[in-house]
DNA sequence: ATTAAATCTTAATCTGGTTCAAGGTCCACC
DNA sequence: GGTGGACCTTGAACCAGATTAAGATTTAAT
């Protein structure tokens, strides 16, 4: 599979030569995934950080109710999984699938580790990326506490022109917090009556 | 001020030598802060990474209509501050001030940039923080999702049971994202009848 | 092509939580 | 020791969004 998004991705915070790309490419594990397909499932320990080379995933929470609730989507370019299950080894509580046909690359735990302590400089680059992505969660915290779903449908829009493509909208309201019943009554004042 | 403490801190997931904790000293820059002190205000680019020595500080976001929301607590051992206005050098959208008498160190963002640059290990140590702190967001973010204010108060009490004495009850009702009079009533119910 | 399943919409009803307004409590400060 | 101010509580009216149930539309499998 083409290494070459991921390796630009790395190239946005850090340089890496030849010998350092041959490394982490031979550790990386590609897969496709069909749309619908499960990467990751409640109660698994997560083996791998996760890299989308294209297509989407998606990784929810079933609460005892049986609701799921989206934690994230993931498209390509993006890194995801279940960090808590990753980092602790404990069983995870979320579940990670492909909301259309995939490309993604496996970074296993034990690899990740081995990476980080040969090249100190992926220290750096997974520091910013979780930087910027607790950037990411605070705003979305505001956002639940301080707008309404309306402002948040606007500004998931906005933000996030080409999910609304691949995403069922019943996973964009679980997204935004909402039931796909009020998402409806919410678009169907946006687009005129 | 005493530095025992930050660099246990440290030490929780890096070793240290003497050198490397004498470089670090020499930046830190220390403050003891009023109860109510702000520390960052909006509008203002965040200059620094605040570590709390001893106190407790809370971070929030004012929205339109002027009520404030709160994204995080930060007691003796945490870091805090707006890594969105310090990483990007923007004006702030989050006010940070003291909610009890505290101690802090700030850490000015060149001297980090430095100091990352200097000791590789510490993009290591803040890489392992922010992992941390994304699993934490990402729990905050589910309750907020899949309870109801009531069980995500019952939680909040339970995980930090050293919160409820410094910090008010209406700002505890702002970081569950209900209104001090509604948190009230739950306490009423919760404590009989 | 046909059917079944999943998704999306509509509308009526209901509820968890807000808003508004008032009163009570606990300080700090002159 | 009284007065002002921040905090907490109470109750009534209200609302954003949930729930329930039904129908309409799209998607996918046979």
């Amino acid at each position: 599979m083409d290494t070459s998004g991921i390796f630009a991705q790395f190239e946005r915070h850090i340089a890496l030569d030849e010998k350092e790309k041959l490394s982490i490419r031979s550790v990386l594990i590609s897969a496709r995934l069909r749309q619908g397909e499960f990467v990751e499932t409640v109660g698994k320990v997560t083996a791998n950080f996760i890299y989308v080379n294209s297509g989407c995933l998606m990784t929810y929470y079933t609460d005892a109710d049986g609701s799921d609730h989206v934690i994230q989507f993931a498209m390509a370019g993006w890194w995801t999984g279940d960090l808590h299950s990753f980092t602790k080894e404990e069983p995870s509580i979320y579940s990670t699938r492909a909301l259309a046909d995939s490309e993604v690359f496996y970074l296993p735990k034990a690899d990740m580790e081995m990476l980080l302590q040969k090249f100190p400089k992926l220290e750096r680059y997974f520091r910013i990326l979780f930087q910027n992505s607790i950037v990411s969660h605070q705003y979305r915290l505001i956002q639940n506490l301080s707008a309404t779903a309306d402002q948040r449908y606007e500004n998931f829009s906005k933000r996030y022109p080409s999910l609304e493509q691949y995403v069922p909208l019943k996973y964009i309201a679980s997204y935004l917090g909402i039931t796909p019943e009020f998402l409806s009554k919410i678009r169907r004042k946006r687009s005129g009556h």
